[in-house]
DNA sequence: TTATTATTTAGAATAATTCTTAATAAAAAT
DNA sequence: ATTTTTATTAAGAATTATTCTAAATAATAA
């Protein structure tokens, strides 16, 4: 995933007492890897295929670490399993209401999320997420 | 909840055969005083009070079938129970990480969600989502 | 009226995620 | 180098929001 600037996960301070563990690289070569936004299933699946002795529990385990650690990012669109993303630069996800696959997508020069809002007084804004719903491109091609 | 342009759920055209009945009727009637954001169970909850018979699968299709008639929205914030929001003005929202509270937000004029990110050619985009997260004015006072 | 269709309800089922606990492994302290 | 402490893994149980199932009820249409 070009756009993450840790090179490897060695890079990475989990912080905190954590440990680098073998489950917890493969966790994060395979979000590195990947192009698409995976659940933790998918995740759990691929890494299989580097260690077929990893749990799913593990894999949560390591994703929910990795998140914390800040070097990769949880997905929450509509009541969809959560997805997990390599990306860390800023930007948006567009969410296909048909096939479910998520893209990345670019935010505008100068139009950024946290100018579009009004936050109310005395609230602290942290993030702000912009998610758009609607048809990939795969899926508006096919009438349907 | 003044910014729904519905008077009353008699104005709703459910559609496709859809009756109005009274559970329907008290669960809209529930969102239209509810100027918080209540989840499935809050509405079972509040609407138990007029209609102590009434179940929570009923809370539950009855708010399917109102989204459905785009009378009121259901707010997904990251992996929390969905909520329901009787605002039907274009408007954001601020979900609150320490009490989990979500407010209803203005969005500027002019900055529009759709004018913020890049579709991807051949994408059909449908409805924009923005999300701000941090702590509301309540829990930004109190230190912790 | 009778037949059709929609609705409600209670409880079972589902599914994503978290929790529990024992076993293992790594690090720190002796 | 052991021992002690702390972190991690893994399997399966538990949790929880939501959906499904099926029977009973109610409303509408024929």
């Amino acid at each position: 995933m070009s756009k993450n600037p840790l090179k490897n996960i060695e890079s990475i301070n989990l912080g905190g007492g954590h440990r680098m563990t073998p489950q917890r690289r493969l966790v994060f070569d395979v979000l590195m890897k990947s192009q698409d936004h995976p659940t933790a299933a998918e995740v759990f699946m691929r890494v299989k295929n580097s260690m077929d002795s990893i749990s799913l529990a593990t894999v949560y385990n390591c994703l929910d670490t990795i998140v914390s650690a800040g070097a990769i990012k949880q997905v929450n669109l509509d009541r969809e399993p959560s997805r997990y993303c390599g990306n860390l630069e800023p930007h948006a996800h567009f969410h296909c209401e048909s096939c479910s696959s998520v893209l990345d997508i670019e935010l505008n020069e100068g139009a950024e999320a946290s100018k579009s809002v009004i936050i109310p007084k005395g609230a602290k804004a942290e993030k702000f997420e912009v998610a758009v719903r609607g048809k990939c491109p795969k899926c508006a091609r096919r009438k349907n």
